[in-house]
DNA sequence: TCACAAATCCCCCAAATAGGGGGATACTAT
DNA sequence: ATAGTATCCCCCTATTTGGGGGATTTGTGA
């Protein structure tokens, strides 16, 4: 490793902040460059900064980590991002993977685990606490006990495509009216009539 | 911990399994109580065995190991199946935890890791290789740099839900014909002329 | 201040689509 | 044998879609 990683650090609760602070700025090879109490101070700040990781808390006064991610990665294009937080829910995790954190700690974290992970997203890593790479990966995890059959299942997914009948049932090489014969089935099986409502469903019990 | 954990093997390279077997069978709290070299041959006798956890291999002869978890999980519902693979793909891994694979390690993991991992994935995390873990999390984070505005984006995850312009009308409280106007200048934007087209190209750029 | 994007709403039109009925046939597995 | 699956056929109407052509307002950045 050519040189220290440079790590800022976004944090309300004073005390976590500066423990955090020393424990990492103690440790050989991390330099804690700044530390801050909000966004709004560190937006005038951090892109002179430029750290290589930012350590972020979400709940902050003013704008919250959530929406802070996009606004420091405009300000910082290169710099990863690690989330470091009590919030465990799903949304909160998804909202802020799509915004574009590059890894997710909750605070009873270990120490040396957070210090691990802050070289792993350096090098292209996407370190989690345990109980979230639990949820991460239970969103992949389809339902195994689906009512639907293998070509419903198949069908229901291409209508989740935006698919018309006449484009499923060509690329299905099916008529028309076996597409439609289906798609009565897959209503009557969910107790839907619509497509909206059959997606919205088949989504939340992961049958698609 | 009350009891040791019981560990299942399937993995067609007789060195890897062995050594696998050596490492784990040799570690307190573990014990290999079965190692077998395709899913054809476990599937006869796993379910008397009644491990814990199954380590599983992706390149097997026969039903491949995607293919094998869902049987698995049939034959053995509480048991976690630990992939190890050399395989990196995108499609592999998705597939996996699809299937119902609770983590997912590749083969240049360390022992120590696996072994880790093996304990973790009983007590409910999804342990995941770092190169794992990054892709997984990227497949959550949306492009930054979206051609389209707020509102548009909005309107095209609707569509993506499989919702009509008057429901999505109704939904955000606007005219039809508003709605309308937007979509055409989503359909603008990404140079399409369908829903499905639409929904295809802003899933593949992670619009939505 | 001026241009531009964004968000809102309005009209025309024809073709396709969706969803509700009512069937039939053939294969498979229990 | 009975149930489920997959395939195909007919009726019908209301809704939806996508292609044109606009307009207005608001806010932002140059």
């Amino acid at each position: 490793m050519a040189r220290n990683i440079k790590v800022s650090i976004i944090e309300d609760d004073e005390t976590l902040r500066d423990g955090y602070a020393f424990l990492i700025g103690a440790t050989e090879g991390y330099d804690v460059i700044s530390t801050y109490c909000s966004y709004d101070e560190a937006a005038k700040k951090i892109a002179a900064d430029k750290p290589d990781v930012i350590l972020l808390d979400i709940e902050l006064p003013g704008v919250n980590g959530i929406d802070a991610i996009p606004k420091l990665k405009k300000l910082l294009p290169n710099c990863y991002i690690l989330i470091l937080t009590v919030y465990e829910s799903e949304k909160q995790i998804f909202n802020a993977l799509a915004n574009g954190a590059s890894g997710y700690l909750t605070k009873n974290t270990p120490s040396t685990k957070i210090i691990e992970s802050i070289k792993e997203v350096r090098e292209g890593g996407g370190p989690m606490s345990i109980n979230i790479a639990r949820l991460v990966i239970r969103s992949f995890q389809k339902n195994q006990e689906s009512p639907l059959s293998k070509r419903e299942t198949q069908i229901l997914e291409l209508i989740g495509e935006g698919k018309s009948r006449g484009q499923i049932a060509n690329e299905l090489f099916i008529d028309l009216e076996t597409v439609r014969s289906h798609i009565k089935n897959i209503y009557l099986k969910l107790d839907v009539n619509s497509r909206a409502d059959a997606i919205k469903l088949a989504r939340q019990n992961k049958l698609i």
